[in-house]
DNA sequence: TGAGGGCATAAGCTGGGGTTATGAGCAGGA
DNA sequence: TCCTGCTCATAACCCCAGCTTATGCCCTCA
């Protein structure tokens, strides 16, 4: 292949199909995975993502070489290969640099949500790490851990880079016992109560919603349900004397009807997603379903299912130094 | 290692942190990245991500690796290195199965958005990639292409397994040629009007929202902004012709002050994120930002930013088929 | 007590992604 | 005009991550 052969211009607005690849196959699952293959063998790998990024940045293969540490025939075959895999042209090399396709514009910013992704999960997994001998211990319990927590730690990590952030996930009960026995700093809890021995401060809220699939009745309602008509419905619930079910029986007065109990967020969203039912969810949980309508939020009218989502301390030691600077991240 | 040497136990709450691994490396970039390795040598591969979801699934290391089609020592063996990498124990091997550790359990939720992205992502090059020869052919704008329609295609693709997608994103004129071409069989556009020769049903809005860094004055605002306010004050923007700017424009009576002009939204972004000013962003581009408050949302009192999200299809030509199951897929 | 499912260990192969070395297109200044 | 410096491409070689097959131990259950 010669020089600018075959994709060059690319003219002016659609995706840019390179020739060849005749990878049409047609053997897929019941979910419309290809079977040859998993995602990671369609997708390429986080690091041709970051060369991606870097070379959308820089325009230049040389320079986004130079930027990840290695040498540019490596970006160069890279990226080739990563064309090659996703059978579209997304850089227009040229002897003055390189410039994104259009197709590799669309391409980059689906590519930055992976690595977004990617960079939450390493904030993550680098507090998980850092257990003891660290300077931030954070306390939290499971909804904030696994869907707030992780993008302010890169927001932390952004101004304080060289901070050691360990954290720790449980329940309430174990998020206020590490922090009275000096073993967190700071702790973050959902629910309506604080356990006693420590201070708080309300950084937001987490509204229960109900969800169904769009193609439910209630998906198309025009007014808000009755607490009386959700109380009456069978629903599909995390399992009694989890969180979120706790604040619903409370909001019902103990009614709730379970259709289905699953003991995971994760299951119940699959389940809600399927069609199998109504459910009653977490905001946090279902803000993609819900951008993408693969849910559909159902107004309610009579009902309050929000719950406090607060940062505690033991009473008097107020956050200091790291603490602090994370808690101003997160308060409104 | 002997058998269950360890981690076992690891008790009911936290992130379990394994022994040894000592990598405690201090180098950090201005960005607080580790130097020695980028991403994605400290994150495990999206191969691994998918045996490891699958194995909390399933409970059991053989049956994920049956899943995904590899045999149970290569299983084993990638969980166990993506441990090591971590720094932490994940499962809990026992003769009877395995089971999630709390840790565990966190990082396979983390793990799951960054698939999810990856699913949207393969969705989309798929789209790209099936430009002739295939059955839906659908043209859309920026904005849309890349926020909303990886999501829909991942939903489409679980009820129409085998209809080949084909994707093709330009501006509103583009989207318009195609369609009346008869080059694609539906369109999505942003903006007031509807190109003619078109019709068109609402499926969205795009509000335009302003936005600070939490530490801008104005995120501390009790009052809404007034319209005259925002006019007077320079903002960091998209460059004179993008489809916010004319929004904006329009709404202020093509009044709004650049502080700066950027040519893509995620500069925007990265400049409002860090602290350079507040900026006007459609609310799709910023909702992570939000729920993790590296931005705030500044109410704004008498001004309307909101535009429509359309689906469009040439006049007369109603939807059918595939292209009206995707729309159905959009619709509110 | 055997059958079967679970996991581990060991030895060997393969290929993707890296490297060095070299050459060629294009711009801008002496 | 030619040199310098940036860009990218091609070629030959190397290495190790991750796969495989083969085998064995642990535990449960009929």
């Amino acid at each position: 292949m010669s020089r600018s052969a075959g994709n060059g211009a690319e003219s002016g607005s659609g995706g840019g199909s390179v020739g060849g690849v005749g990878a049409t196959q047609g053997a897929r699952d019941d979910r419309g995975r290809s079977l040859t293959g998993s995602l990671a063998h369609r997708v390429p790998d986080l690091g041709a993502m970051e060369l991606l990024l870097a070379v959308a940045r820089l325009g230049s293969l040389g320079g986004a070489a130079r930027e990840l540490g290695i040498t540019q025939p490596a970006a160069s075959s890279r990226i080739r290969s990563m064309e090659r895999q996703l059978g579209v042209a997304l850089v227009d090399r040229s002897p003055r640099g390189s410039r994104l396709t259009d197709a590799g514009a669309l391409v980059t910013d689906w590519a930055r949500r992976i690595v977004e992704a990617a960079e939450a999960f390493d904030a993550g997994a680098q507090a998980l790490r850092d257990r003891r001998d660290s300077r931030l211990r954070v306390a939290a319990s499971m909804t904030i851990a696994e869907y707030l927590l992780p993008g302010w730690l890169v927001a932390l990590r952004a101004q304080l880079p060289d901070t050691a952030v360990s954290l720790l996930a449980g329940n309430s009960a174990a998020v206020a016992e590490r922090l009275l026995a000096d073993d967190a700093d700071l702790g973050f809890v959902e629910g309506v109560s604080v356990p006693t021995g420590l201070d708080s401060a309300v950084i937001g809220h987490d509204r229960l919603i109900v969800v169904t699939a769009p193609g439910h009745p209630w998906a198309r309602r025009r007014h808000p349900l009755a607490a009386a008509e959700l109380a009456a419905t069978p629903l599909i619930l995390r399992e009694e004397g989890s969180g979120t079910r706790q604040v619903l029986d409370a909001a019902l007065g103990g009614l709730a009807r379970p259709l289905i109990e699953l003991s995971s967020t994760t299951a119940v969203k699959a389940a809600a997603v399927g069609g199998a039912g109504p459910s009653v969810l977490s905001e946090l949980a279902v803000g993609e379903e819900l951008t993408t309508r693969r849910l559909v939020r159902v107004p309610v009218a009579d009902v309050v299912l929000a719950r406090d989502l607060r940062a505690v301390w033991p009473t008097g030691h107020r956050p200091t130094g790291p603490a602090r600077r994370l808690l101003s991240l997160t308060r409104a």
